[in-house]
RNA sequence: GGUCCCAUCGUCUAGCCUGGCCUAGGACGGAGCCCUCUCAAGGCUUAAACACGGGUUCAAAUCCCGUUGGGACCA
């Protein structure tokens, strides 16, 4: 049994995209689940489009994914003459030749044909006239059989048939000494013995161009495996007027990296009717049979979702560290110095369940964060009245009289007071919320008690009730 | 235009290969109820789909043919 080999080969033209995360994903999966291989090649021969920011964007993509390759990353434009030199043994072999056709020519004799109601297909003229290269302006092509069919049984699709008669003679290295995407990725398939292809389906139809390039050139052909596309919510391929396709840009919403690979993985795949998957169990699950044969929409919804999913239960911890960079960003970096790590980690429990992502969590954390808390004009008028501020001494005077903070006995306390001035709990609970947190909606009063510790819980309840005094 | 791919709730999907267990299951989202100091979380309930038409069969979401509709590639 060949080890198993996969790649990953994205082209460079801006960043890493959802759409090219879940095929790595896939690919990545099964080298693992395998024991295989798995190789990162960046193909860059579009000179043009290609930069080396994008080179960075798609490394840096794949390590915040956790996504990590064993060989590579292999650039194309640094192999141009292994191209060359395959390219001239087809040449060699007779099974390509050189073309003079101009582009303007091809277009002309295609409309024609096209008008006559034939295949648009190159018309073979220059096939066997056996020219040479001598003006060095010919482009090569190679001669794809015209008979017999090609079957491509696919890891996902099945077998699929392909009539040769209607293959075209691909160019394989243009007039400028350029290879064309098709060879130079079989070139580097073959060369880098790559036993699986995976990678979108709308590379299907290429497939059968390859295979034979593969054969002339005696490599082995891999096994092929087409992975559905995913489109937006209008069922067009997903592209920036769907929202963000970057996947750093679902780094920078305050996504976890393990939340964003379960979301892609199951937008195409399933295993009964699991939804949550840690990565041991993707790997060990993760099966060719079960991936989905139809396109997908993808929906930010069930993403939301099951991020808030690996909030709630991913180590408090690593949340925490997660969360850091974000504290920063929102301008809170003096207070995340001041804080442990201990009494971070201490805030993602209390507010886990709130947080939907992590830059919702850094709103819900900031009320802690400060010895003081502000408290919005209007939010203070409705809650910090005159009325209230009585029983908010009462309150303030009991709490005083406890020597440390004991979430059960301050309880008591706080129900005990209740009782005996007749009012509801929610009378008391809002003013007291909102002199603790500045906001009408937090994690439970006690669990907020504990957090801020004893002496910030009086200290800004008496600022509570000095404002309320004022009111 | 040619070739190829695809088709189950709004969305992701289970079931399809190996017909009967499907009065089609789960999840997100929606609606409602419960819990409740607020907001969440959680629990329960609920609406919602086999694209269409033929065939094969005692029986079809499942097999076959066609239609329609989407998509990809070629240039």
């Amino acid at each position: 049994m060949t080890q198993v080999r996969v790649r990953f080969a994205p082209s460079p033209t801006g960043f890493l995209h959802i759409g090219g995360v879940r095929t790595a994903l896939f690919n990545w999966l099964f080298a693992r689940q395998q024991k295989g291989v798995f190789v990162l090649r960046i193909e860059d021969t579009d000179r043009t489009r290609s930069t080396d920011e994008s080179i960075q964007a798609i490394i840096e993509g794949m390590k915040w994914v956790g996504l990590d390759w064993d060989e590579g990353p292999f650039r194309q434009t640094e192999r141009v003459n292994l191209y060359r030199d395959h390219a001239m043994r087809l040449l060699e072999q007779g099974q390509a030749y050189w073309c003079v056709c101009k582009a303007e020519d091809l277009e002309a004799r295609r409309k024609e044909a096209e008008a006559k109601g034939l295949s648009p297909k190159y018309d073979g003229r220059c096939r066997n006239r056996g020219l040479t290269n001598q003006a060095g302006d010919a482009a090569l092509r190679f001669k794809a059989p015209q008979e017999g069919e090609i079957v491509v049984d696919d890891l996902i699709k099945g077998k699929i048939l392909f009539d040769n008669h209607v293959q075209d003679d691909l160019i394989i290295l243009r007039s400028n000494g350029y290879p064309t995407y098709n060879f130079s990725v079989v070139v580097d398939d073959g060369l880098m013995n790559i036993t699986h292809v995976v990678r979108g389906d709308d590379h299907l139809t290429n497939t059968p161009r390859q295979v034979p390039i593969f054969q002339a050139l005696g490599f082995p052909v891999p096994r092929f495996g087409h992975l559905p596309m995913i489109l937006g919510s209008d069922k067009a391929r997903l592209s920036k007027r769907h929202g963000a396709t970057s996947i750093m840009a679902y780094k920078e919403m305050g996504y976890l990296p393990d939340a964003m690979v379960n979301y892609l993985v199951r937008l195409g795949w399933s295993y009964g009717d699991q939804e949550i998957f840690s990565r041991q169990e993707l790997i060990e699950k993760f099966s060719w049979k079960h991936v989905q044969t139809s396109a997908a929409v993808f929906n930010p919804e069930k993403l939301l979702w099951i991020n808030a999913e690996y909030i709630k239960s991913s180590p408090p911890t690593r949340v925490a560290q997660a969360l850091v960079p974000l504290l920063e960003g929102a301008g809170l970096r003096d207070e995340v110095r001041s804080i442990s790590d201990d009494g971070l980690t201490q805030l993602v429990v209390l507010v886990k369940e709130r947080a939907k992502t992590l830059v919702e969590m850094v709103d819900w954390v900031r009320p802690y964060l400060g010895q003081s808390v502000a408290v919005e004009e209007e939010v203070a008028r409705k809650f910090l009245t005159p009325a209230v501020a009585p029983t908010l001494s009462k309150l303030l005077a009991r709490f005083e009289a406890l020597p440390a903070f004991s979430k059960q006995q301050w309880e008591e306390v706080f129900k005990q007071l209740v009782e005996e001035e007749g009012i509801k709990m929610g009378q008391l609970a809002q003013p007291v919320r909102v002199a603790l947190t500045g906001r009408t909606a937090s994690p439970g009063l006690f669990e907020v008690m504990e957090v801020l510790g004893r002496n910030r819980t009086l200290f800004r309840l008496r600022q509570g009730i000095e404002r309320a005094s004022r009111m």
